[in-house]
DNA sequence: GCCAACGTTGGC
DNA sequence: GCCAACGTTGGC
């Protein structure tokens, strides 16, 4: 098993929808090194989720992969905002993967404690000016993070 | 709302 | 293949 965060806007979707609807296909993702992420993903692999752009940023519960990678419907809408007009569905170019709802911590994990601990310097969230919005977690990273609370 | 950092696009 | 211009992300 393997150990992964996404980042997701609280306004379009937050980790208290993905407990109230038990489950959701995380679509909308359109950058190739992140479509790569979740093509790595397997059943039972744990998410951090992350609430980006929003009062408190910072992680706010885990999700585990519940549907491995597959074609993003939404690039073949013209009407959706995650239109991709150079896709088909003979040749899909991006993909989604199904996350499913395992916990809401009490508090998030903020942004600020993540980058305070000195274990996490190698971590790609808090290394400068990044912005991907899928990426992979050591075994050692998710341990740290998740002993600095949130599960309490 | 600002703006630095970054990924992508497209002209050459 | 280079790289300037552009659009987006995301913290502040």
């Amino acid at each position: 098993m393997r150990y992964w965060l996404m980042k997701t806007e609280p306004s379009v979707f937050s980790m208290g929808d993905l407990e109230r609807l038990g489950q959701s296909e995380w679509e909308g993702v359109r950058n190739y090194q992140a479509r790569n992420f979740m093509r790595e993903m397997s059943l039972g692999d744990r998410v951090f989720i992350y609430h980006s752009n929003t009062a408190v940023i910072g992680i706010y519960g885990i999700g585990v992969i519940v549907g491995e990678a597959k074609p993003d419907p939404f690039q073949f809408d013209p009407q959706s905002d995650y239109f991709e007009p150079r896709a088909s569905k003979e040749k899909p170019i991006w993909d989604l993967v199904t996350v499913g709802f395992e916990r809401l911590f009490i508090e998030p994990i903020t942004l600020n404690a993540l980058k305070s601990e000195i274990g996490l310097g190698d971590f790609a969230l808090v290394q400068r000016g990044n912005r991907l919005s899928v990426m992979p977690v050591t075994a050692g990273q998710w341990g740290i993070i998740s002993g600095l609370g949130g599960t309490v």
